[in-house]
DNA sequence: GATGAATGAGTGTTCATTCAT
DNA sequence: GATGAATGAACACTCATTCAT
């Protein structure tokens, strides 16, 4: 009935869906908290309407249920970052896009402790259900770049889904080792994990001759 | 035929701890299926006792209560794996103690695989209750023998803790791609792990004046 | 007839909170029927919303626990004859308390013959947990009317605490006689017990020289 | 097969029978403690026969249920009072017999605090279904001797079976007294209520003109 | 007779979800 | 759109009682 496409300012229509959108804002604020403090199992709608100050029905005129708040509040966060890591790696020469991957995930990653948290710790509860989840999006930019490699031919000998998964674990446990401390911080962390893919371990900790 | 070792032979408190031990343990067999088919949330102590064939009360006579029996699940696994990781390690030099590592747990985790998706999936929610997890057990076993080494004087310029957790998230994702794969197996799958630790990435790939 | 005293009219919120009220009452009411015909033990939660026609859950939004319920039943029926049986008493002249005390309680306990079931067959249950009870209430009366007359000299010789349970002993024992009959009404119940009061048994049931 | 009536010496059926009783009187020794601790209801079958040392199906083959044996540990305390009250009442003048029943009841009550603590407390629950019970026994021997004393023409104008019942209750409330203190002992206690009984209250205290 | 492992009906309680207002 | 009282299926857990040994 009214005009509330781009900037819609006083119309009531667009009162209104800037009043919705600030109560979904809310939810999703209050959800972040809560499942930060308890995790998704024991978190309650209750609390969650209770923390944002709204009714216990509002919550359903925004979600259909826990498991899509739980959802968007992970696929939200991720994806914010998945464009800021996207940025910081695209238009990069080959060389320096594992670097740039490294450093980027490790800062989102370390500002948004609490959420990764929960994509590390609940996030398995939903892999059957629900599917996009912090492993896979960092699985899928690693894979990316490994694709590119292996097109200039770098990896040859390397299985190259496995590859990715490796380097993922070693970027999860990077990354859960800040739920437990709080050093060292995103650069180090990048640094560290860096030393060890340019250089492997030390020779004389790995006999060659084990029978293949 | 008739010895049935040491002392309490065929009496009747033989008989009736042995049919005990029976039920436990078809309890504790039925408890594995339905953790690692739900989850421990979603699992009900019903189906566990369904399963097993036995009323839901005798339950309540071999396990305190739910968490009691998943810990009870992971506490046994694991503590087999570890016995059979240890003796293959220990008494070897240490060039050699790291791969064994490699190739043992990945031996055992793909043997019970069941066991290590209940770990790693719900074992986060035991963390403040109980302590020892798979993590956990992995990454001391890393530290340990990383530490021999860096008694050696191996390892300058590295931090262990940091290291320890890094291979331990490698091996993590290797296993947890089992959950999806079969292939390839556990030898292959360590000799993968044991090739990035080796030599890490190819050079090309990494420039070396990340400092951007 | 529109005048709904002050403030909070027709609002929804005064339906609202009306109709959560009447619910609760509908609780109470049936638990009261509930404990009276089972005792407290045998009671179950179910029955009480099944009588009262609203389902499991909504006990636990009015009652923390079946506690709860049954305290806030002997509360509210003590209280509100509390003040009926203070009101008749204060202001009496010292030698009508008593009489008035007992016709008034024995009156009130014939109204409500169901709550006092309820505190002298289970309220034992609650006296480690909740303190104010029946016969404390009781005890409580007396012991003041008690006290004012031992200050005016009235009670040498007689020990004043003892002196009030017997009392309280005599009347809930009258009380409970009507949990099998229903004569003699409250006001020759009150009487009875005041004869007593005044002379005692006949001396020749009494030898004075006791000390055997 | 064997004589095993009087003095029933070393044949089997005696030393069984023995063995069976002694195995009664433990159970209900220990369910004495049991009940005396936690109350009828709180109390299981499974904490008596621990205590006991028995199996918990041998609880069983002594005892239908554990209603029966709790009437049964009231039944045989109360009716071993009984005996003890009624040889001390029976052969006394009537101006005798009532000093003689207080004074014995309050030392039999005094001695046995455990169970007079049940029947009051616990024993309401089991009027329903079982009859005999402390207030009873008491009630009943009251009221053959005011019996006795109103074919003496002594209780003219008394309600008997009223009078009774207040009696009772002043014992009733003397002995719960003693389940929260030690003093007075017995006998100053039954001096109190023959005190009451002897005189009633004094004058000043009751009013004569209230409307009857 | 004695045992104690097994039973399962029954309980109190929770909480995601609905819907009348 | 917002509310929050009401719902009831679902759950963990208890315990008196049975019965094979």
């Amino acid at each position: 009935m009214n005009n509330d496409s781009l900037a819609n300012e006083g119309s009531t229509a667009g009162r209104t869906s800037r009043k919705r959108a600030r109560t979904r804002a809310e939810l999703l604020a209050a959800a972040r908290k809560v499942f930060a403090a308890h995790g998704f199992h024991e978190a309650s709608i209750a609390e969650i309407t209770e923390r944002a100050d709204v009714g216990v029905g509002t919550f359903y005129l925004h979600f259909r249920d826990k498991d899509e708040i739980f959802a968007t509040l992970l696929e939200d966060g991720l994806s914010e970052m998945r464009e800021v890591v996207v940025s910081a790696v695209e238009d990069q020469p080959l060389d320096r896009q594992l670097p740039a991957l490294l450093r980027t995930i490790f800062q989102q990653a370390y500002l948004h402790r609490d959420l990764f948290q929960l994509a590390l710790t609940d996030g398995g509860y939903l892999l059957h259900t629900q599917a996009k989840h912090a492993r896979f999006e960092v699985a899928e930019g690693l894979t990316h770049i490994l694709s590119s490699a292996e097109e200039a031919g770098l990896l040859a000998g390397y299985d190259l889904p496995l590859l990715a998964r490796f380097i993922t674990g070693t970027i999860m446990q990077g990354i859960s080792w800040w739920f437990e401390h709080d050093e060292p911080g995103p650069d180090e962390m990048a640094g560290r994990v860096l030393q060890l893919l340019r250089s492997g371990l030390p020779a004389p900790l790995l006999a060659y001759d084990e029978k293949s």
